[in-house]
DNA sequence: CACCAGTGTTGATAATATAACACCGATAGG
DNA sequence: CCTATCGGTGTTATATTATCAACACTGGTG
């Protein structure tokens, strides 16, 4: 069912920003895959410099490869550099912590950030992978992102992350379409206590939604006034990246966000 | 004898600056790989987002992935902010291109560069990967990253990328006791045409080379004056980048090179 | 229009790399 | 000194993968 080459790369995804060097035993048991299968794969990923094992704690993290990898799509198509400007300016309209995300296989990776200037905020893990049917990002991509994304996601089992997690799938396509009516997403604690987020999709050049942009505020926070100028706020940032990366808006969710689109 | 891991990581070697996309087809020609078998690797790691098909040419590229694990590296161990800088200053003071470059694996891994002003300059391909026998900055590698590293290369066949390359395992490990005596490395047209390089290992915190720093002047230009000053340039910055990043230089080497970092 | 050369994709089967298990030496703590 | 970790290693049955061919489709050409 699941090839190897897929399994060793799933062993990526437990770095974090917060435990960026990961033991053999520790690795093997957060993928619950077997000790010597995890050696293996770690080993050939070594090989290629996708991971590095230090030479004396024997610890492994991600190696010089993927720093490579990124250079080279940041150079062909340089996402990061256009994306982070317009978060910039999102954030600060905002006051509060904004992000982008571009589908990545089966998730959301986030791929830049800027953080909110006040002491309460929401902060977030750099380079985390986002649950489709738990944040605003997905809701808005799987809204934008074409039928296929959706089933998939659909038929997927669906993890409470909290206890406002929506777990049913006719629920998730409820708020989907919800989503599509209104030309942006929400969502309440759905991923994260007290975080709430409003997020806007991002086109490619087929009119597609490849990504997101969003804003996460503290949830006590949130007002009927704060709320519009959230709103707001994100179309736009997401129209600026949809421009900016040559992609394209169907017509029908232009039309349908340009009324709410006010302000600056 | 090669597991399949490596197979499929050794693809996304082929995608560089120049040619960001490559076809299915393509990419088995290149790797040599059947065309059914690139066709499951690549469907595997855009399962993962390492890379990503496009949906309409059926282009594949390297995926949102890869920005993410950067994110999550650089994060933890913000090397290229730390190297950038100096790699800058360095080449302020020689006028030329500068870039430094990481143990990836079985080579090594440029990742990041500063050229040179000048209309005439070396112009390096981003994220490309550099052998260790035909660069400087491998040689450097290979005269204090220990005998291991040394012994594998050493065992490989070396490809004459010029028709000066160095392609004998003996005058290979000679020219590394060169470098290993004077503290520095040079090569002269051994990986491209007109270009001459100088380079300076950068030290882990155990004592072992983990990358280089470089620069990269065009033949006809390199007087001995410019040598000498490149020299004393090259070895300050690599002491910069082996402090940054926490590093320590082998007590011998600092003896050695203490001399040569004449200069502001 | 038929043809051709190219593409991406999909099955079938045979070959082989892989998963699983127990095991090893080393290290650290009680 | 015993126990419980750790990283790493063999070995064999098994499941995945490589290989080959054929497929549907495209765009260009005679």
């Amino acid at each position: 069912m699941s090839s190897t080459v897929v399994k060793a790369l799933m062993l990526l995804e437990h770095f974090s920003e917060d435990e960026p060097e990961l033991g053999l035993s520790e690795l093997a048991r957060r993928s619950g895959v077997d000790k010597a299968a995890v050696h293996r794969m770690l080993g050939a990923m070594a090989e290629t410099g996708l991971v590095e094992q230090q030479a004396d704690s024997r610890l492994y993290r991600l190696g010089a490869g993927v720093l490579r990898l990124a250079r080279v799509r940041e150079t062909a198509f340089p996402i990061s550099s256009i994306v982070q400007p317009i978060l910039d300016t999102l954030s600060a309209e905002t006051g509060e912590t904004a992000h982008a995300s571009l589908i990545s296989g089966r998730a959301l990776a986030n791929i830049a950030t800027c953080e909110s200037k006040k002491g309460s905020r929401v902060s977030l893990i750099a380079g985390e992978v986002l649950p489709y049917h738990s944040t605003a990002s997905g809701l808005a991509v799987l809204a934008f992102g074409g039928d296929a994304l959706l089933q998939r996601v659909l038929s997927t089992s669906l993890e409470a992350k909290t206890r406002f997690t929506v777990t049913e799938a006719s629920e998730l396509g409820a708020r989907v379409d919800v989503t599509r009516e209104k030309g942006f997403s929400e969502s309440d604690q759905t991923n994260e206590e007290d975080v709430h987020g409003i997020a806007a999709p991002v086109f490619d050049r087929t009119g597609m939604a490849c990504g997101a942009v969003s804003v996460s505020t503290p949830s006590h926070r949130m007002t009927e006034v704060q709320r519009d100028l959230t709103i707001g706020a994100v179309l736009r940032a997401g129209s600026a990246i949809t421009d900016g990366l040559g992609g394209q808006r169907p017509r029908s969710y232009a039309d349908l966000i340009a009324p709410l689109m006010t302000g600056s």
